[in-house]
RNA sequence: GGGCCGGUAGCUUAGCGGUAGAGCGCCUCCCUUACAAGGAGGAGGUCACAGGUUCGAUCCCUGUCCGGCCCACCA
């Protein structure tokens, strides 16, 4: 005997190994290629942590298509990674030696962390893909297929992108302001700076003129950076200003003196009309600088503190500084206002800390070129957006695309493949000592002459100068950098590889908003550019998972939820199912425990269902007669239900609605399956005679919706099919293997459902009122069922042993106008008057009441479509339909109307 | 400063041009031999607000108010 509840952990376990024993998620280019693919590469998580939330809905998303299409007939492969995770997974090394053995990244030397990274790497990614296994992720996870963005494979990718990108002149290198981030101590690009909103304040600065007189005043919310000001700018039209253009100031708290100019860019309506111009560490700053050649005075180094300033402020943190320029203006009578002030800040996404813009030379992409096709590609639905409010996010940041500063100067990721001859790049090469004595090659300055070679390995000599004492940039790739090839790179490319031939394009990318940019819209580039066309033909954003009070789970919050605790508590499938239903595309989905008992209700509802099921089939596996010899209106009735819902399931997923597929199955097996086809079938199966037949369409029916749910909840339904399947016919060994259910349109019967639903009206209607006078199953009520449409009462005669059955009454009789009995309830359903004789137990004022206010809601409809029917224009303007609808339920109303007046005369009769 | 997405029952939400659906919670009854993680019934909603289009609007359009997010060099 089975157990009364499902007991998930035992059969993910059987499952999860089972599945990669048996190879099934292995794919692979079919000879006959007319077979179509269905490809999904995976999002490949950072190797920093274990996965949360995010991940899981996101997988198991992934998940669903791909288990879908696979039962559909695709060859469907889905492409299982990670990501090296540049700066972040920096950040998580440097975090856990700082705390286990209190030492900094320098103290070990970039050998040796670069070393322990890849030892984190084999651990981490290890325990990434465990997880995904154990959310029953069906991807094939032996070492030979599973990616990271710094294998070998994929280095050789990124060179040849980086190869590429260069000899069309698509990389430069040049001197610009980018955002730096002083913790990580690295140059990052303009879409990995986040900015906040902080309270500040607005300091008002007077700068004297350079005699000593008058002067101006400027506005600020960075006052350390005064100390760098090479010129004060006002609006040119700005009248307040027009006679000190071209005048001298001298600078406070120095002995520079600074022009003021006049630049279009400045509103004169902000602060006091007068901007204090520092080129080196504003970008609008840099911008007016580059427009009146104003030198640039680089007052902020790149470790935040003060440098080329007077002794008192040198080597001060720049927050420091702050402090002390605005204490020693204030000193000096310069400081004229303080105001509060709201201001942006920008900050790391990798650490939070505030990011500084510096001017420096980094490495390039030159973007305008490659975003055209990008663009285009949307535009013309190449590329789709699921749902497509994301494309409008996507094209407008393209349009206004910036240059792409790949360099970092962090240790961990592809290693920028260029080279310098030491003797022909010369003080081009910065060097600086390292912690262990020995010098270490820091920066690259081709203002200073340095001299690229770009090359995967080490050239042999130098091309210019023959010498053989070649050093590598030290600076490594952006890790968005590699990640944009990696719809391609994962099939090998450049090499023209079999599978890239058949699996790329490919068909889907799953992915969250928040990597529009950072991610998407450089795989569509790169993928037009490089590989030749759109990396994907469909894109489906799926939301952030928050916490239920719809906050962003962070660990700082204390607020993060482990999947794979959920899993241990409620079963695998029902997180991935709860997930799923609330996954409807592109929300946010807040996400509460609760939600997740529901599906794990569910799971047990599947679960006793077949249970049911196998109590009565026969022991020993043999096949049942089949195909299905629908023997009565039931079985019309559910084969119809369950053709019409499996229709509606197929196309959600190709609409890229899993959600609305789940929700489909799942109010069809609980409320239609279970709820009445199950509780009618009861009898039958005590019934030698007619037990087969009906066994055969509780098993066809049952097998094929655990074969529509697999994509969502596989474990569960994998476990109970295999029970069944011996009945089924099915030859499939895994449900992988089997086919998705496809609507049968010789099943479809419009006119079962009707019949079923005058009998399911009827039987609540019965069952209302046995409830309203709580009449226990054990009292064996009658009913009586009239009506002056004998057409619908000849339709509904042959249905009464349903009724009987279904509101467990003794007896049920039907016939054309019978007159209330004595001491009865009365209800009202569709053309029938139900009448339940309760002498003794029914309390007539308590009748009354009922009645009336049923005559209310009937009095109701009945104006309401007089009303409509009235109006003139809606006669004429109304397709016929409608007004045949309405007419319709106007002449029901009134006939219920009648009925209910009778027996509330009855009553008052006595 | 632009833009996007929301505001539907106590909570979380589906629907998106023809009588408002679900899950959880709540109330009543029932341990009926698949399931009490269950069954039956019930209460609860002028679908944010104001205009407009339409025979008809929760659904389409415009505006307003509230959330949330993204983008942007107003110091």
């Amino acid at each position: 005997m089975l157990p009364k509840s499902y007991e998930p952990k035992p059969i993910e376990e059987k499952f999860t190994s089972l599945w990669q024993e048996r190879r099934l998620f292995i794919s692979a280019v079919p000879e006959d290629k007319s077979k179509k693919s269905y490809v999904v590469v995976i999002p490949p998580p950072n190797i920093t942590g274990a996965l949360h939330m995010g991940h899981a809905l996101n997988n198991t998303l992934q998940d669903a298509f791909i288990r879908y299409h696979r039962m559909t007939g695709r060859e469907a492969y889905w492409v299982p990674g990670t990501d090296h995770g540049g700066i972040a997974t920096q950040n998580v090394l440097e975090k856990k030696i700082a705390k286990e053995r209190h030492i900094h990244r320098r103290d070990l030397g970039r050998e040796k962390f670069v070393a322990e990274l890849w030892a984190w790497y084999r651990e981490c990614g290890g325990t990434i893909l465990n997880q995904l296994s154990k959310l029953g992720c069906a991807l094939d996870f032996s070492p030979e297929n599973v990616r990271f963005t710094m294998d070998a494979r994929r280095a050789k990718s990124v060179y040849e992108e980086f190869h590429r990108l260069w000899d069309k002149r698509l990389i430069y290198r040049g001197e610009r302001m980018i955002n730096w981030c002083v913790r990580c101590e690295t140059a990052l690009s303009d879409i990995e700076v986040e900015h906040e909103s902080a309270s500040s304040k607005l300091w008002h600065i007077h700068y004297p003129l350079e005699d000593g007189s008058q002067g101006l005043t400027v506005a600020t919310t960075r006052p350390e950076t005064m100390l760098g000001d090479t010129a004060v700018a006002v609006n040119p039209k700005d009248e307040r200003y027009t006679k000190l253009v071209g005048k001298k100031l001298r600078l406070p708290l120095t002995d520079r003196v600074i022009p003021i100019i006049a630049d279009d860019e400045v509103d004169a309506a902000f602060g006091t009309g007068a901007v204090k111009v520092t080129p080196a560490h504003d970008p609008a700053d840099y911008e007016i600088g580059r427009r009146h050649s104003l030198p640039i005075i680089p007052v902020i180094d790149f470790h935040g503190k003060m440098q080329n300033v007077p002794a008192k402020y040198q080597g001060m943190d720049r927050n420091a500084a702050r402090q002390a320029v605005v204490a020693d203006l204030k000193e000096a009578g310069f400081l004229r206002k303080e105001e509060p002030y709201t201001n942006a800040v920008s900050t790391c996404y990798r650490c939070n800390q505030s990011i500084e813009p510096l001017v420096s030379e980094q490495w390039f992409v030159k973007m305008k070129d490659l975003a055209a096709p990008a663009i285009n590609a949307a535009e013309t639905g190449r590329v789709k957006f699921h749902p497509e409010s994301w494309k409008k996010p996507y094209l407008d940041w393209l349009s206004n695309i910036q240059d792409w500063c790949i360099s970092r100067q962090i240790w961990w990721g592809h290693r920028i493949p260029v080279w310098y001859c030491a003797k022909c790049s010369g003080d081009g090469l910065i060097y600086a000592a390292a912690k262990n004595g020995e010098k270490e090659l820091v920066r690259i300055s081709f203002k200073d002459g340095a001299k690229p070679v770009v090359a995967f390995d080490k050239p042999a000599k130098c091309p210019l100068c023959g010498g053989a004492d070649l050093v590598q940039d030290p600076d490594v790739l952006d890790t968005w950098f590699s990640s944009a090839l990696w719809p391609f790179s994962v099939f090998g490319w450049p090499e023209k590889t079999k599978e890239l031939e058949y699996y790329y394009p490919t068909s889907l990318l799953v992915t969250g908003y928040e990597i529009l940019h950072l991610w998407v819209a450089r795989m569509v580039m790169m993928g037009i550019e490089l590989a030749g066309d759109v990396p994907f033909s469909d894109v489906c954003i799926n939301g952030i998972v928050r916490d239920k009070h719809g906050k962003k789970m962070s660990k700082s919050l204390g607020n993060v939820i482990d999947p794979l605790d959920l899993t241990a508590k409620y079963g695998t499938d029902a997180v991935r199912f709860g997930l799923i239903t609330q996954a409807v595309p592109g929300r946010d989905i807040m996400f509460a425990e609760e939600s997740i008992t529901g599906s794990r209700n569910f799971c047990n509802k599947i679960y006793n269902a077949a249970r049911f099921l196998q109590m009565n089939l026969p022991p020993d596996a043999r096949e049942l007669k089949l195909p299905l010899k629908p023997e009565n209106l039931a079985d019309r009735w559910i084969l119809h239900r369950y053709n019409t819902v499996v229709r509606l399931a197929r196309h959600a997923m190709t609409e890229h609605d899993p959600a609305a597929a789940a929700q489909a199955l799942y109010h069809f097996l609980w409320d239609e399956y279970c709820d009445w086809y199950v509780e009618l079938a009861k009898p039958r199966l005590q019934n030698e005679a007619e037990k087969d037949a009906a066994l055969a369409v509780l098993a066809h029916v049952l097998y094929g919706t655990l074969k529509a749910l697999h994509p969502f909840m596989p474990f569960i339904t994998e476990e109970l099919a295999s029970a069944l399947r011996p009945h089924t016919g099915s030859k499939a060994e895994f449900l992988l293997q089997d086919e998705y259910p496809q609507q049968d349109k010789t099943r479809c019967d419009e006119d079962a459902a009707s019949e079923m639903e005058a009998v399911m009206g009827v039987t609540v209607a019965l069952r209302t009122i046995r409830s309203q006078y709580s009449v226990p199953p054990a009292l064996k009520a009658r009913a009586i069922i009239s009506s002056r449409n004998a057409g619908a009462l000849s339709v509904l005669s042959p249905r009464l042993d349903y009724v009987r059955l279904l509101a467990k009454l003794e007896a049920v009789e039907t016939g054309v106008d019978i007159p209330k009995p004595r001491g009865s309830a009365t209800a009202v359903s569709g053309d029938f008057t139900l009448y339940m004789p309760l002498e003794g137990i029914i309390d007539f004022a308590k009748e009354r009441v009922r009645l009336d206010k049923e005559f209310e809601k009937l009095v109701k409809e009945e104006v309401q479509c007089k009303a409509r029917l009235a109006d003139a224009n809606f006669r004429a303007r109304a397709p016929k339909e409608e007004v045949c609808r309405i007419e319709q339920r106007l002449a029901e109303a009134a006939a219920k109307m009648e009925s209910i007046k009778a027996s509330l005369a009855d009553i008052a009769n006595g």
